[in-house]
DNA sequence: TTGAAAGCGCTAACAT
DNA sequence: ATGTTAGCGCTTTCAA
């Protein structure tokens, strides 16, 4: 039997073409004519074809695929965003690579340089600080760059995202109309999580516009967890018994902060206002249900995969900024 | 300026060599002097060189590239797996094609063929259950083939994992144990979820093992969330309020259902004990926190990248079943 | 609209 | 230990 898999000089032979036709036919079926295409489609079907991608990357020069880094492979908010992209992109051929960049600049410069290794058609990376080699290298690269969950004025080339700070100041504002009299906050790992360090940073310039003492806070070095969460409360509580309104840097904290208030006795949100991040799944499900900022997760990603079939189909680029926004969802925390 | 990205013969001529050393001191440094070695690595970071993948890929027929199919993006299961096989693979140079098969035998067919497209070194699917396609393109592969999170007799080549059905058995045993006179269940999507499947056929089995009568079950047709098992379990409650000990098909569920039981006056574990199955981060934070099953969620990512590793080495295959167990983690939910 | 043929940049025999 | 050389399977001018 075919102890090797077919090879395009196969379909051809078997559809009675040059194999030139043949790449046209599976690559851009309108420039072929209608018998051909058939006679092709019926070869290719016939002999179970499926051409080398590898092989047409190097003859092209470019592949079917799209470089994506994340900071986390286990936050939610980037599984809803590669899941939107890679919904977007459903059918379209295109594969995504990942790399995991695990929230350090030195390991996302690695990760840009072996996925340029695949000559990419696209790359699209995880907010809009990087470091001085993955700047020079995404700038050289001379493929579509996407920056994603944030927002820049000068973006390498798209950036698709929100204004945390911005995000982070509505958040300090309702707690206020709320009839917060001291603010606090919880976080993790807010040197290197930009895009936390910059709610951060919205909603204590928010509180300070609005005459507001600067916010207790509290943040622990690890990623962001429900327990992590417990703790970090707990402590404010302890060193700050007066705060009464918290935003937590993400709705797992926000998690583990509704049990602790409730392991203090602390009765949510008479006592204490609790405003989450994320409205991850849960959110709504809580008891109390969980006042959050809601991120365009998935509609990132749906977005940049629009953007970037736009581009691979010859489109100019016209913008090159998406503020996707973000809602604040009001339950019952605040 | 260099318009081109350099290739190995710029390398090659720099270097004073020929571009088959360049290529031996890239891919298996050992083979090469040492004096050369050190020329060649000069002569890479002076031109600051990236190998072509594809033409190599091309060359050797097999690419540094992992395909896994997963049944879905956002399920804090297979992240973590996910993770697990990145870090396990860290600096082997091989890049993971991840596809979402979305819980659909037929779309994992076509990812399958996708991803053999690109010539992967190994291919990881999520089950032991798959189409003829599937199977008879796997089999034909020629290149290992893991497939986890389950266990099966007779695998297709290697399988790491653990038994859904004696998993669902420790939870019925154990809310018996904890003095549970009628069992329930709730569950999500258990038509195309074949492990919550199998995880309630085990709770099943043991229910009536013990002379139970059949637990009282509710399942919702959606994806696992909080807010359907908190639906589940209000229906549940309200259709057999007998019920005193209820396994959920997942912890997210289980935190639905905590919620849930909460709002209704029921207290956890007093009058309902509630059991989860995955032990994410949150299970250890609720209030109560929750006894739920431990499944090697990381570890089967990190055992699949030793294995994988150790086959690209050449180091023939003995064991072809990773039974990685899971643990019943006992909290205060029961 | 279709075909002929020259690479794409690397790897792997094989030879030295 | 290192070099020579013939492809890998496709895409893409260019010519018909």
């Amino acid at each position: 039997m075919g102890a090797t898999r077919p090879r395009m000089v196969d379909v051809a032979r078997v559809a009675g073409v040059s194999t030139a036709t043949v790449s046209r036919a599976l690559r851009e079926p309108e420039a072929v004519s209608p018998r051909m295409r058939e006679r092709i489609d019926a070869a290719v079907e016939r002999l179970s074809y499926r051409r080398n991608l590898m092989a047409g990357g190097l003859a092209s020069a470019r592949s079917m695929t799209i470089g994506v880094v994340i900071p986390s492979m286990i936050n939610a908010f980037f599984s809803n965003t590669l899941e939107g992209m890679e919904s977007g992109l459903a059918g379209s051929g295109y594969q995504l690579l990942i790399g995991n960049s695990r929230y350090g600049l030195e390991t996302e410069e690695q990760l840009v340089a072996s996925l340029l290794a695949w000559s990419p058609a696209a790359i699209v990376v995880t907010g809009c600080r990087h470091s001085r080699g993955t700047m020079r290298m995404l700038l050289d690269a001379n493929i579509p760059v996407i920056e994603m969950w944030e927002l820049s004025d000068r973006p390498i080339d798209t950036v698709v995202g929100f204004s945390q700070r911005t995000a982070g100041a509505a958040a300090a504002r309702h707690l206020i109309e709320r009839g917060a009299t001291r603010l606090g906050f919880i976080g993790a790992m807010l040197s290197s999580d930009y895009r936390a360090g910059d709610r951060r940073a919205g909603f204590m310039a928010a509180a300070a516009e609005c005459g507001f003492a600067p916010p207790a806070e509290v943040s622990v070095p690890e990623q962001a967890t429900a327990v992590g969460g417990a703790k970090a409360l707990s402590q404010l509580m302890d060193a700050h018994p007066d705060v009464d309104a918290v935003l937590c840097s993400n709705d797992v904290m926000a998690l583990g902060a509704i049990f602790e208030a409730h392991r203090h006795g602390w009765q949510v949100p008479q006592r204490l206002k609790l405003c989450g991040c994320g409205d991850i799944d849960f959110a709504a499900a809580t008891e109390p249900a969980l006042t959050t900022i809601r991120p365009p997760r998935r509609a990132i990603g749906v977005k940049i995969a629009e953007v970037l079939l736009q581009r691979f189909a010859g489109v100019e680029a016209t913008e090159t900024v998406f503020d996707l926004g973000f809602e604040l969802v009001v339950r019952g925390s605040t």
